[in-house]
RNA sequence: GCCCCUGUAGCUCAACGGACAGAGCAGUGGCCUUCUAAGCCAAAGGUUGCAGGUUCGAGUCCUGCCGGGGGCGCCA
């Protein structure tokens, strides 16, 4: 099914051609058409304020160039009537055009609202990307719903899609983990080893010191650290994905930061930089302002000569000072493997990237996109919606997040409480710029006022029809949609039409929390009135009628299911 | 030093620069011999923080101010 508002928008063009060609409006360069959703019913389906923009360069008043838009629509069969009004042009949706589209919507199943508006191109999403030292963080979470979320809809306007997570299991903050375990280990073993500063104290870390005990016994005790940074991550990693997976986020591939290193790119970027004389070596960045971020003497004596690598940001975007690439100790900072690992996923031949992030990685972003674009290649491919970050409030308290200090509401806590379902559901539900408090004690509430049951129960309604019917005896079969005349039935399926509308939408913007408050305060909205005065199965029902309300019934079912299957929820046939 | 987000109904939040700013919750009044009431209907609730500006049109864009939250600098 073609779009609603893309059909339109196609015809109004259409109608300015041949406006123009009449004499009725005179010569200027055909703008894109936008195509809007008015808020009241009253002004129909879908309207333009075309004629508006156009007045000026018409020297005409809006409502003349709107009548005379509505002079020139070609006919189609897909649009009904059509009306200049205010300078707006509104469209009401044909009648037996919207009928049929039950039967379209039947015939689609699955498949329904999906387009091809982006069939033989490549996108990646890339999210979560946490590195395997703890459990999964809440902000990461709705990190990895988005995206994932985000994936699905990119499928659905025809892109093939890989979602990657990428890791690095090389930094400091895997030595950290790894030396955090190994005193953990020698606890248990009786010993009292000092605990890294900045080690990570949660609890985690002694059930992996603990496994490793009852695997091993003493025979670790002189170990390295690098030997307990394995275990721990194998240990980590494997409980990160099981938890994802709980909430039906499954990744096509890991991307590992090391193969960066191994492979030799991440050196390879530094040395094309330093050809573009992008790169220096200094003890400070050179820069008019005073810089305070230089070692202090204690990192001096540590490392050799105090001498970093510095990438002239400044010449390539409106920053005040350059930034590190290289630090003192001669490990490279997070910018360098970045931008590597960025141009290596231009080089896979993605159309698309997504790098879904935090709003703590808004300057990394575009510290790397100035990089991979210096160096030539295409960053405009990249896209980096940002979120900002989750709260957990519990008993009328906030909680901030801190893997490090152990202090966490773990992502299986918080599926045991809600359930998946209502995880993915609160997660998507607010617009990423907004901060997100997740209320535990709301969301633990089975209660209407709960939107997951709303949206899921519409389903289940579906379904019990179904299965009320097949009860007696009853099915859809030879129904006529024709049928369905009753301005609630029509309003429930322009609003099951609205459906590709809004992937489009998503899609476009890159923002999936759209699909979210559409299931519930659009869809799922009109769906339960209808179902309540609707009866399909009630005694004065002729047969006839009953059979069409049927195949209505078993539409809005499907895209009830198709809706939250884009949402990565379930869609249950009874609560 | 630099940067980002945010301020809309009592509360939590929507609204691709378009028409009369919408939902849910709470509160008020109705509705269960009918396909599951985790539901429906009705009424009520607003100077979109303040002041300017751009625009045919501003909750949305720009500037300033006030309030709230957060980030960055050699962890990523």
């Amino acid at each position: 099914m073609k779009r609603p508002s893309a059909v339109i928008s196609e015809l109004v063009e259409e109608a300015l051609k041949q406006a123009q060609s009449s004499g009725e409006l005179p010569r200027f360069n055909i703008p894109d058409v936008p195509i809007i959703k008015p808020r009241s019913a009253d002004h129909g389906d879908y309207a333009t304020p075309v004629a508006m923009q156009l007045a000026r360069v018409t020297r005409m008043k809006p409502d003349a160039i709107a009548r005379a838009l509505v002079n020139h629509l070609p006919a189609d069969d897909r649009v009904g009537n059509v009306e200049a009004q205010g300078g707006f042009v509104n469209f009401r949706l044909a009648t037996a055009w919207l009928q049929q589209q039950v039967e379209v919507i039947l015939e689609d199943g699955e498949g329904f609202a999906d387009s091809s508006d982006h069939t033989g191109r490549r996108a990646q999403v890339e999210c979560v990307s946490a590195n395997p030292t703890g459990p999964i963080t809440v902000g990461r979470v709705r990190g990895g719903v988005m995206g994932d979320t985000l994936a699905r809809l990119l499928r659905a306007a025809g892109y093939q899609v890989e979602l990657e997570y990428y890791f690095n299991n090389a930094g400091r903050q895997m030595r950290l983990l790894g030396q955090s375990v190994q005193v953990r280990y020698l606890e248990l073993l009786g010993r009292d080893a000092g605990f890294p500063d900045d080690g990570y104290q949660g609890d985690y870390i002694i059930d992996i010191a603990r496994q490793i005990a009852a695997g091993h016994g003493s025979s670790l005790a002189n170990a390295g650290w690098e030997v307990f940074k394995e275990r721990a991550e194998a240990y980590i990693f494997s409980m990160i994905r099981a938890s994802l997976k709980r909430i039906g986020i499954v990744f096509d591939s890991y991307f590992n930061e090391n193969s960066l290193y191994e492979d030799g790119s991440v050196w390879a970027v530094l040395e094309a930089l330093r050809q573009k004389g992008l790169v220096y070596e200094a003890r400070a960045p050179e820069c008019d302002d005073d810089y305070d971020g230089r070692p202090d003497e204690e990192d001096l004596e540590v490392t050799a000569e105090g001498i970093a690598t510095w990438i002239r940001m400044r010449s390539l975007r409106d920053v005040s000072k350059d930034k590190a690439i290289i630090k003192f100790s001669g490990e490279p900072t997070y910018r360098l493997p970045d931008t590597a690992y960025h141009i290596n996923k231009l080089e896979r031949g993605f159309d698309l990237l997504v790098n879904i992030l935090g709003a703590d990685h808004i300057e990394e972003a575009k510290d790397v996109k100035a990089m991979v674009a210096a160096l030539g290649y295409d960053a405009a491919k990249i896209r980096v919606p940002l979120h900002q970050f989750v709260t957990i409030s519990e008993g009328g308290e906030t909680r901030r997040m801190s893997t490090r200090k152990g202090e966490f509401v773990t992502l299986d806590e918080l599926v045991d409480d809600v359930g998946p379902d209502a995880v993915r559901y609160f997660m998507l539900a607010r617009s990423p710029e907004s901060h997100m408090d997740f209320d535990l004690d709301l969301a633990r509430r089975q209660s209407n006022e709960n939107p997951v049951y709303y949206i899921q129960n519409a389903h289940v309604r579906c379904a019990s029809i179904a299965r009320t019917a097949s009860e007696r005896s009853l099915n859809m079969e030879g129904g006529d949609v024709a049928l369905l005349t009753d301005e609630r039935e029509l309003a429930l399926i322009r609003k099951l039409v609205e459906l590709p509308e809004i992937i489009h939408l998503c899609v476009e913007e890159l923002e999936p929390h759209r699909l979210a408050f559409w299931a519930h305060e659009e869809l799922a909205r009109t769906f339960h009135p209808v179902y309540e005065e609707i009866r399909a199965l009630h005694g004065d029902v002729p047969e006839s009628l009953a059979k069409a309300r049927l195949k209505l019934f078993a539409a809005a079912r499907v895209v009830l299911a198709r809706t939250l299957d884009l949402m990565g929820m379930g869609a249950p046939d009874t609560m």
